[in-house]
DNA sequence: TCGTTTTTCTAGAACGTTCTAGTAGAACGA
DNA sequence: TCGTTCTACTAGAACGTTCTAGAAAAACGA
């Protein structure tokens, strides 16, 4: 039963490997009659079609792309941001007939050979929010291997698909100063505070590159404001809440918080309920991404159209039609119920 | 720049190609002192490592394995139950320097022969709940690829980490006859209902071999009551919300409302704060794997270990010292507030 | 000192496919 | 009728690695 390859069928059929080859790949190259004979065959020998790993030797291709994830693959998929960038993602391989192979990133194998990133057969990478500097960006590189970032990077030879960080930052900021706010707390994704408690942090322990972005278009529309940036972990709910938890039972509360995802917002969200404190009156909140669960919960948000980012890295990769390399993606400042004037004291 | 092989760093040190590639895969193979200058000049040449393709064929591993999804590959994002059960997958992947390959199982192109499952480069496969008699499971076994399902087969030698469904759902049935209910809805996820309006199904029109068993199982602990089969669409949230609005519109409720996955159930919890009605007083509300909101929201479920099922599915997989090929998984019913004693009438 | 083991390296054959170049024969146009 | 184009196929060389078997040299034990 095993062992079975075209050269099996060719020999049985009595016809050359090429011929079986074609009769799988080029049905055009031989005549309709012969290619029937040659499935039936191989059929009835068990032949299960071409081997992946020799076609892609041969080939050269191999008919999956890379998405390199943040941290832990699990943190990956609780936030529906990277959900809906997954699922551009894959709408577009799915035309490409490409897989998409998820490649986890513990910092702790990269330095060791035998990480995945180096292994992997792939013919090309999604950078999905991965820190800048990170060592698998560079073993791509060495290997070649076409890469699309989520970020905007400082090569101009780099793909990527992205937001203007900044600006999309500065229309939220432009909304609070108007509000009157001048003390605002930002939420950040970090490792540090994954483990136990919040940390405070500066601009340049951030690490990631759009995060720090935001921080800055948020400082210049607010430039009179103070801006405290805390995490409470990685990006996910439970992370917002314990970095608003921090914030909110602390002696210097902000009159306005930004979490820099929707899932941290929505996680502060949850700490103020607690808490008996009304989102838009007695505290603003407001989040980045606009989630489906940020409209239903009122959050005061930057609409990025993230499906639509996956798609347009999907097709950077695989399309050869696309030749646009980098593009910027636009984003909308949407007001809802969580954000309002801040208090007179 | 490009074409740099084995070979030609071979070449440039002076030795053999089976040499440098012991360089790499086996260094107590050589001496370290001509290994390190093996890695030096492929430095220098820009010399990126073993090609994977080439290494997959020679070697006979992939070194990924493939995970098998239901339908489209966002709605398996969207279920948290589905990201534990990666999670716990992709410990146990990353343990082994392997990568998780996501294939979409997008039933129009299984037709043709250019689908992922029948291209993709995979050394083992996890079919997570996939509809019982999928084409793609055919494929794969004529491939010869090793797969684990999360659903108990019917063949002996095929390989799964499951729950007793039955024996779970009986749990959850006996609880709710025990409060006195006579009168249930089953939520199930299900294709025919994804476009427009809710449907309701026989046992036989339900597809999914988990869900006919956990009917089964409902049926078992509560003879004397009557089931209905609901379907709002797939898998999430929504689906739960459409299902139970048409149920709790309808003259003929229900006094209990089963999910077959917490998300459904969740949906419903949605439907019935809508409509003012209290769950565990007015209408008892039930869910299944009690993933992390549904201890938020109060939710009576029927817990599994689903990043357990994960990690267990990764090990038969890649672990060789992992002999069974079988498990049976703990359940446990969570009773919470949304379940109640049925309203006398 | 001599046989034995260990270390360190090599030659050459796989692995299973696809690609390039080309051939024989049929069909075609004038 | 003769060149030309098309169709249907084939031979044999890649693709870049790892594996098997073995050889030369070094180290070892008595």
């Amino acid at each position: 039963m095993a062992g079975v390859t075209l050269k099996t069928v060719a020999k049985a059929v009595g016809v050359s490997p090429s011929t079986v080859s074609n009769a799988y790949n080029k049905p055009d190259q031989l005549s309709a009659t012969l290619r029937e004979r040659i499935l039936a065959t191989a059929q009835e020998l068990g032949y299960a079609g071409p081997d992946a790993s020799a076609r892609a030797l041969r080939s050269g291709k191999a008919g999956a792309i890379g998405v390199l994830f943040t941290d832990k693959l699990a943190y990956a998929f609780s936030d529906p941001y990277a959900v809906g960038f997954l699922a551009g993602l894959a709408e577009v391989a799915e035309e490409f007939a490409t897989s998409l192979l998820l490649m986890p990133l513990s910092s702790t194998d990269i330095a060791g050979g035998s990480n995945a990133v180096q292994q992997a057969a792939i013919d090309g990478a999604a950078i999905f929010c991965v820190p800048s500097g990170h060592p698998a960006l560079e073993i791509l590189a060495n290997r070649g291997i076409p890469a699309v970032s989520t970020d905007r990077g400082d090569h101009p030879d780099l793909s990527w698909v992205a937001i203007d960080e900044v600006e999309a930052a500065a229309q939220l900021g432009e909304h609070l100063a108007r509000l009157g706010h001048r003390d605002v707390v930002v939420l950040v994704d970090n490792a540090q505070a994954a483990g136990g408690r919040p940390v405070e942090l500066t601009v340049d322990q951030v690490g990631y590159t759009d995060c720090e972005l935001r921080i800055q278009g948020l400082q210049k529309a607010m430039p009179n404001a103070r801006l405290r940036i805390v995490s409470g972990g990685h990006n996910a709910l439970e992370s917002g809440l314990r970095g608003a938890e921090y914030v909110l039972d602390s002696q210097d509360r902000p009159t306005a918080i930004v979490g820099l995802s929707d899932v941290q917002a929505l996680g502060a969200l949850e700490a103020m309920k607690v808490r008996g404190l009304t989102p838009g009156r007695d505290l603003t909140l407001a989040g980045f991404d606009d989630i489906p669960a940020a409209a239903a919960a009122g959050l005061t948000t930057v609409r990025q159209p993230i499906k639509d980012k996956g798609r347009a890295v999907g097709r950077i990769l695989l399309d050869p039609a696309t030749t646009e390399r980098q593009l910027l993606m636009p984003t909308q400042l949407i007001v809802r119920s969580t954000s309002g004037p801040a208090p007179k004291h």
